[in-house]
DNA sequence: GATGAAAATGTAATCGATTTCATTTTACAG
DNA sequence: CTGTAAAATGAAATCGATTACATTTTCATC
């Protein structure tokens, strides 16, 4: 509980020279610093982060907005957030919205009140008018979700391609009734993916039958269970399901399941996103792998350049078809 | 941009006064109380966090250790701790430890560099000697996962009685097989979960058989793969499962069904946490249910205590044995 | 209108660091 | 031994709030 004064005063030398040894910039002698060390040493002395903090004008944290924390979606990009915010001595602090306006506002009213250094936008729902706004004062990255054309860098995958991809393996492996359980297309990926989806059928010459196309309100397994059941209603049932995320797609899985139907041999199932539990269900799912991690890295690195003022570019990632039992038997 | 400076002298008062608006304690004329409220629209102030958690020797901000992210048992005592906190105007920071001293360190450093006031720990591997320590100096609660006997205060559920009821479930709907997959006993809870098994067998004269025990590292998906694949080179095979962890049982599902072999007929398996996913599984997975909001949002409420000087008691709260089609078909 | 207590406001110290600028010390050449 | 430039150190301002204490204003009462 000791502060800089009372090591400068045990150590015989001035705040100033303590202050020195600790930032380790300026020179100082080795006698001295010794000295001071010790005084450290005796004192139990830890620096004040909120001294400090308050000095610099700056809190070392960085929020990451989420729609939820259930959805293991973000963890690997999460984990890339932090490790190279940790190696360049930032904090993450996790900020859950529920995609509500009043949670995000807790949110943005920690960084201006300067109680965060930046913000790392991961939900697709955020306010994008108070984003932009706030990004002319503030540091803003978004992340694997982002509003088109309002400047603020993000880094994303290229999800019309993506999707295209996950719809063609489905095509070359012999379906032709291919149902698409689509996000709300208020959010710029669900318009992307739904283009892929039908670029994919235009190529093949497969005409495009609206009552394949489901849109759902979130992307949840429950959302998932839901539309499947309404497309196992259809008279001309698909035999193949690609949902937009792992989620839907695992609860496809459990509802054709359920109807006593056979996956990959009825219905095929692709999901979206490789989460830890698309390998864990039965069968495993075939899905796309965003370079989550790599994502989180990026945005990070992106973030803390955008905090010391660099100008940054946003950037676009590669992605994988991770294809398994749930397409393939 | 602007500070209280500004703010009092725009307004044509001091700095006291404005500080007297913004903290709404001490009483101001409502006539100046809408003179400085009109400088601080006009301004678009926002009062700075870091001038006044450095005179409150406080940062308003709470670590949560846990040992990985990638668990879904502790989204809903995230949750629980969130909102508790958010009410009272903290924050929190959540930290990975990946069960390793050095990640923990950095954690605890935090704590001493005064950038948090308090640490809810849910890590089992945590270092209990530091945090004994720690505990002396620093506002300290542990949560679900405690080391007996070293005067923290914590909040969990009596493992021991749970286990013994998930036991007995399966016993009596006709199980005398019964497998146990347990953790490292290093642990407590792990010990404890153990004793519960062997009570439930004892109480209903069923011989203890060694070899029905399996210890595992971690509680993840893989290491339930593992332990299954062992319980199923057994020469005389269990007819039920009980694994600590959802994660493990989980595992051992899907390790089954590889086999080719049918749950709950062939082999009946129990898990342990419920989480989101025991419920997406095939089939549904029979489980118990700590109550994770609530022993968040207690684990807060004790851990603001703390900071707050007052003393606080330890807790224990219930628990609920879900059964689903895992065990009854 | 004077008096005094209560209410409102202001002044200045404080929290704990960093950093600019001034001063002292060191080291080396002459 | 002296002079001087460079290196080391110190004094004090600063970051932006809160608050104890001092001072001023208000207002009921006589």
């Amino acid at each position: 509980m000791a502060n800089i004064q009372q090591v400068a005063k045990h150590a015989g030398v001035s705040v100033a020279t303590v202050s020195r040894v600790l930032t380790g910039k300026n020179i100082v002698t080795a006698k001295t610093k010794q000295k001071v060390e010790e005084a450290i040493q005796y004192l139990n002395y830890e620096p004040s982060m909120l001294g400090r903090n308050l000095r610099n004008s700056e809190s070392r944290i960085v929020l990451i907005l989420i729609p939820t924390i259930s959805n293991p979606f973000y963890f690997e990009i999460i984990k890339g957030i932090e490790n190279m915010a940790l190696s360049q001595n930032y904090s993450i602090l996790l900020c859950e919205t529920d995609s509500k306006p009043e949670k995000e506002e807790i949110y943005f009213d920690l960084l201006r009140k300067k109680m965060a250094d930046g913000i790392i936008s991961m939900d697709p729902a955020v306010n994008v008018e108070t984003l932009k706004e706030l990004s002319e004062n503030y540091a803003i990255i978004q992340c694997s979700e982002y509003g088109g054309g309002v400047g603020i860098p993000y880094v994303t995958i290229d999800s019309e391609e993506a999707s295209y991809r996950a719809v063609k393996h489905l095509i070359q492996i012999g379906h032709r009734k291919i149902a698409l359980m689509n996000s709300d297309e208020k959010f710029l990926y669900a318009r992307e993916r739904r283009m892929g989806y039908e670029r994919a059928l235009r190529e093949h010459g497969i005409p495009l039958n609206k009552d394949y196309i489901l849109y759902t309100q979130e992307l949840g397994f429950e959302q998932g269970q839901l539309a499947m059941k309404k497309i196992l209603q259809l008279e001309d049932r698909p035999t193949a399901v690609f949902g937009v995320s792992d989620l839907l797609a695992i609860g496809a899985l459990k509802e054709i399941n359920a109807a006593g139907l056979h996956v990959p041999n009825d219905i095929a199932v692709v999901g979206f996103d490789k989460i830890d539990f698309s390998n864990m269900t039965n069968p495993a799912l075939t899905t796309v792998a965003q370079p989550m991690y790599k994502m989180g890295t990026v945005a990070a690195r992106m973030l803390i350049e955008k905090i010391q003022g660099k100008p940054v570019d946003s950037v676009v990632l590669g992605f994988e078809l991770v294809i398994r039992e749930s397409t393939t038997g």
